[in-house]
DNA sequence: CTTGACCCTCACGTTACGTTATGGCTTATA
DNA sequence: TATAAGCCATAACGTAACGTGAGGGTCAAG
């Protein structure tokens, strides 16, 4: 049996996590004290960690409370299918590069945007539909997806336009180089945490 | 001149965004009437964009409006290094998958979590500590690490190690169901979403 | 029995908006 | 010109996942 400080020191959450937790119904403490301490199990632990596994994958606690009552699918080939995913994403990484490298040599106006365009993406989201069409979960996310509107019309294409539209204004330009300074620091600084080191 | 709506169709957000943007100094409007609606000219529209693709790449918004109005840096060079730092992380996605495949054949028991490790990651940011360390900007962020205990002592390993460790469990446990089925249902979620469609 | 290290429960702060609620402005049409 | 549709505004509360004190019990050591 382990105190909250006790939990928080071998799992890295911090102790207000596991009050949260607790209050939230998502990691109930195996068992309280008289005077109201907190006192966890190796349970509760591995529970904890099953709870940290999804939270890095940026579900929702809800989700990851629901998750955790749960029951289905088919385990092996999940994971063959995960792998293909990443496999896909790769891709996609090697694609933006490229395009990158051309932006580099040839500049904006070289640019051929319909090779790299969000299609690609909207194609991976059909196969997934494909793949986890008849899935109880997937189901569910169809649902939820009702209603919302993909209003986004900008995406990596116009990273790459608003560099290159900055680059034929003046490449000494305060924007330009506030850019670009920008994005340096702040992939430097956001691209090692917790929140993406699993799919980088 | 254009109003909130015509704006918001434009751009993609909200009205409501361009509210809390004004509100927040982050995007004025270029002008407001007599009756008190606020009208947006093409430089704001501009701006905007440039609000946009910052905010796609996950900086908050405080961040966003220190750069605008900063200026610094060699644009090119920069480019480059970005360019590094992406095949750096196809790279290690590619690890990734490898190490995904080998699990799949041979399961938990086999799976070397010494070369996948976060080490590799920690090389990352020794050397983005080599390549900014001069820049004004990373000075700030080692500034704001300063006491953040980097008290994440998971990571991709241990999604695996569950994995596996369910695995030997019972495949066709109610956890190890739930964690797949969650696993899937979660990345088709999310994956495709703006907050990821640019490095994945 | 006192001290220090731990524990507890409020309860407000944070980020980036979403979501009504309530009411004024503008424009087209009857 | 009156009225309705459609757009505008300002509150002001809600959300997620905690961080951060404030104010106050508890427990083991000395």
């Amino acid at each position: 049996m382990k105190t909250v400080k006790e939990v928080s020191r071998i799992s890295g959450v911090s102790v207000r996590t596991l009050h949260y937790y607790h209050s939230i119904g998502l990691l109930h403490p195996t068992q309280i004290t008289d005077s109201g301490y907190r006192l966890y199990d190796d349970a509760a632990l591995q529970r904890l960690y099953c709870i940290l596994l999804f939270r890095e994958l940026e579900f929702p606690l809800k989700e990851i409370k629901r998750i955790l009552q749960s029951e289905q699918f088919d385990q092996q080939a999940a994971l063959q299918k995960q792998i293909e995913w990443l496999k896909q994403k790769r891709d996609y990484l090697d694609r933006v590069i490229s395009h990158a490298c051309q932006i580099q040599k040839t500049g904006v106006n070289a640019m051929s945007f319909q090779s790299l365009n969000k299609a690609k993406l909207q194609e991976y989201e059909a196969e997934a539909k494909q793949r986890w069409g008849d899935t109880a979960a997937y189901q569910e996310y169809e649902q939820k997806r009702k209603g919302k509107e993909s209003a986004v019309d900008y995406d990596l294409m116009n990273l790459f336009v608003q560099f290159g539209q900055l680059r034929q204004q003046d490449p000494t330009s305060q924007s330009v180089q506030a850019l670009v300074a920008a994005l340096q620091n702040h992939i430097t600084e956001h691209r090692y945490t917790r929140r993406c080191s699993v799919f980088y």
